[in-house]
DNA sequence: ACTTTATTGTTCAACATTGAACATTATGGG
DNA sequence: CCCATAATGTTCAATGTTGAACAATAAAGT
């Protein structure tokens, strides 16, 4: 292993994924504060967003679009179900799956929630131009592929 | 709250910002993976390359760092203490805390696991050119000093 | 010196997340 | 039709994370 020559640090890819991570890892922090006041937290937010959007989705297809495991949402989902945040429906062609859809209320926290979010957001990436937010927007989509990737090639030997 | 306009998905920033999340979620999952040869997780390793760097930092500092509370250095550290990779002296001038330092086999284990670290980074960033990545980081600085903002005010009220 | 306030670390209960084992239903090959 | 394989969702035990209450020590105010 290298001593005193190349520590991560010096790195300078190295210490620009730190930052990322930090940030990520922060704005997390501060969105959980936020959501506080609606009683739901970012992983809730996530489920609504993607219900928001997608209609009908299944809890397999949520579990993959939000990189959890599908117990993950069998456990959570009943939770939301009871608050009345959403609906779980047998679907006919294919009985081992469950459609999800927003209840009325589960909308209404959704959008109330989405508003947050997005002044978040809004607020505190006001300093960084929007040419800069493409092209990091840019760049992340490369690196998402990249992980993908190396994800795949994992999961396969198993 | 905004029916059909402006819905989340569509505000550039919020987007770029989702694509930042998803990256950071994925580099998690696969350094998860591959730091698992060596045993420990993530989480181990930023507590590693924090001791590796500030030798004989305290519980306390060392939870800063890593944004976590204090509780989650009381049940981590000793469990890294019994696995002999790390070790806890208390501080003679102050009896209430704890110095932390790496024992022999720590410093071995976090050369390797940074080894890994680093070279996932160069490998998914690798299609990044280097200006694109520090013109990243110095955004990421910034975002990060207004979210410590926000977070510091909300904190203060309590 | 004495009392109050702050800091450091611990404990504990609540909750979240995961992966493996499982039941149910679909699909495909004989 | 029958069996093997795959896909979907559930359950459960193990583990991780958090915040509040607590004990010990230090610092500050009187």
């Amino acid at each position: 292993m290298n001593k005193n020559q190349s520590l991560p640090w010096d790195h300078p890819r190295f210490k620009s994924w730190v930052a990322v991570a930090r940030a990520c890892q922060l704005m997390q922090t501060v969105l959980t504060r936020e959501l506080s006041g609606l009683d739901i937290k970012p992983p809730h937010l996530d489920i609504l967003v993607n219900l928001y959007r997608f209609e009908g989705i299944s809890q397999q297809e949520l579990a993959r679009k939000l990189l959890v495991g599908r117990s993950n949402m069998s456990m959570t989902l009943p939770q939301m179900e009871k608050r009345g945040l959403v609906e779980r429906r047998g679907d006919q062609k294919d009985k081992r799956v469950l459609r999800l859809h927003l209840t009325q209320e589960g909308r209404a926290v959704a959008e109330e929630a989405m508003a947050i979010q997005t002044a978040l957001i809004e607020r505190t990436l006001s300093s960084t131009p929007i040419e800069q937010c493409h092209a990091m927007a840019e760049s992340m989509e490369r690196i998402i592929l990249a992980l993908q990737a190396e994800n795949a090639e994992e999961t396969e030997q198993a």
